[in-house]
DNA sequence: TTGAAAGCGCTACCAC
DNA sequence: GTGGTAGCGCTTTCAA
């Protein structure tokens, strides 16, 4: 290997070696004192916030920076500091479409706060381990996780020492802060109005069974039509894309008799989905013969071919939120764990009829 | 601030302080070294790959680590070694619908050669120096970019020895690697059989002034037109989004009068919100009275609503391209710049009549 | 205000 | 195979 030619242990008062960045190696805080004739410390002091270094030396070192084409070393940094401004966003699908929404959000604002965004998406639930063990080895300040973790694992964070906000989803009984949107509510309106409008036929396409969101939409809806006497409304798998939505309508028509009247999704994708297959592959017309509703308000949800009726979630409040709490919980460590949720917003689009308000 | 409690300096021959990992700071090699009565820097050694560490020692390394729930610090690690493992992804706008799912490849092909991904959004192109600034903090060992770049930034890179790969653009004159999509024989390919079939009067929704696959899209598209005798064709200005679209599908259609018969769309996303103009606010038939094509092959393209006929890229493939390209020069700095030019596939779709192959 | 010195946690290079 | 030692580039006391 080739041997580095920074002459180091030698201090200031040295030959001053006019040594430029060349190749490779970049121009160290040390390279920069001995440009300005300074000692090492007072260069570091010059990128520091408050640090005390007068005008005329700040200068002088600026200078000295400018000519090397010196940077701090973040990396050098943050070993002292033990901050690293890194943080972790965890995200098991970036292919929903939903969460692209939600990581231009979180990077955005990271960005404007100093926080850089170190991701790690996961094809398959099981590569969560092996990204978690990627998370510990680089000392991130704190994680976001908007995918489904055990217990056990949020655990791991805690114990060591990583500030975990969750993103749509929480895990009961864990001490874990989460922030997400409580649709519980908008479901039951959602649902109350499809029947007084005279909806009775019911179906609904779930989520893929580890999305807590999903768990959540599909139970609050089946809940609200139980409690105004339907029973036994028929449920079919997705797995919140757009073939699910399609399979899914397919599969409930014809449980259904082809008497469905309204499809409750839980998410857009597959909502837009099931309608296309309505209109296309069935004949179905949507809202006249078959209302469907999606949750999420994605960006395709509002496109003219579909104008979907869908719950929408708050993408930048949410993300605000949970990049708030992280941060808080990265600037004090001792804060509680907490929950910040939010209501869904019903969009009235026109895929389904729905009663007065 | 509270004193570290690490007593270091004494090496291994000191009093075993029994010392977990409890409050905040986590394990380090020395306290495994100590817990197993061994080097520190036999510790060091059984994370690493190849090297000479006895099966016995090393199960006690082990256990002692697993004991104390020590994860190397890959921050340390990377102050030594020169290399963070970690590559600065830069996108421009991740609402554009076509860059999360090459961020999704991206992502995971690099989680699988055990490289992190560093990612830089911007929301404005004014943002680049800064977020460049935040580049060379943080030691990345090189960079993706989907976001345009300067040839004086672009230098940058080298002068830093940052190894910087272009996906879906490149500069000219500029010796950056680059990985795109020459869309120009498609382009060709696509004006040659709409004219075949009758199409005589065009228009062309372009995208922003920024993008280089829009520019080329729509120039290649516009010198096919004049090559076939087609001047003077009507170019509207486009944000890429599907009010973009919509907005110049109204524009075209008042230039032309009524008379216009296909639409080029510098994107899908584009000619989704012109199809859905032409047939929802301006009730023209697409694609009996109207063809609509676009570029890129996202996937709303292929829901039944719209069935874009369109140039789709090989986003995989170039995704595999882009790392495999920076990966190489990682290793090899001194591997000259390389271009990798992939076409694109025509996606037939019926939003367009098309003359026969 | 400034500079010397001591590490942050790790790998690399030695001798042994 | 193993352990000591010397840093990687930086921030941080602590004296001067």
């Amino acid at each position: 290997m080739a041997p580095k030619k920074k002459s180091k242990r030698s201090l200031t008062s040295r030959a001053p070696v006019a040594e430029a960045a060349t190749q490779g190696s970049r121009a160290t805080s040390y390279d920069v004192a001995l440009r300005a004739g300074i000692s090492q410390s007072a260069v570091s002091r010059c990128f520091q916030e408050g640090a005390s270094i007068s005008p005329k030396m700040r200068a002088r070192v600026m200078r000295a920076a400018e000519d090397l084409g010196y940077t701090p070393n973040a990396i050098a940094r943050s070993l002292i500091t033990r901050r690293s401004n890194l943080i972790a966003v965890i995200i098991s699908n970036l292919t929903n479409l939903y969460y692209p929404e939600v990581l231009a959000e979180l990077s955005a604002l990271a960005s404007a706060k100093g926080i850089r965004v170190l991701l790690f998406t996961l094809s398959s639930e099981s590569e969560i381990d092996h990204v978690l063990e990627q998370v510990w080895q680089y000392r991130v300040d704190g994680a976001i996780s908007a995918a489904r973790l055990s217990s056990a694992q949020i655990d791991t964070f805690s114990k060591n020492g990583v500030p975990l906000v969750l993103y749509n989803r929480y895990l009961q009984g864990s001490a874990a802060s989460a922030v997400f949107c409580d649709q519980s509510d908008g479901a039951r309106v959602l649902v109350e109005r499809l029947v007084s409008v005279g909806h009775r036929r019911f179906g609904v396409i779930a989520g893929p069974r580890d999305s807590f969101v999903g768990q959540e939409r599909v139970a609050a809806s089946l809940q609200q039509l139980a409690k105004l006497g339907f029973h036994n409304v028929p449920v079919v798998a997705g797995e919140y894309d757009y073939e699910s939505g399609v399979r899914g309508l397919h599969e409930l028509v014809s449980a259904a008799k082809r008497y469905l009247q309204a499809v409750i999704c839980a998410n857009d994708v597959m909502a837009i989905g099931a309608m296309d297959a309505a209109r296309f592959d069935l004949g179905i017309a949507v809202p006249d013969k078959l209302s469907v509703v999606g949750f999420d308000g994605v960006g395709p949800a509002s496109w003219s071919s579909y104008r979907l009726t869908t719950l929408r979630q708050p993408v930048q409040r949410m993300a605000e939120a949970t990049l708030s709490l992280l941060l808080d919980r990265i600037s004090n460590p001792s804060l509680p764990a907490e929950r910040r949720v939010f209501s869904g917003t019903l969009i009235e689009g026109s895929s389904a009829k729905l009663g007065p308000t």
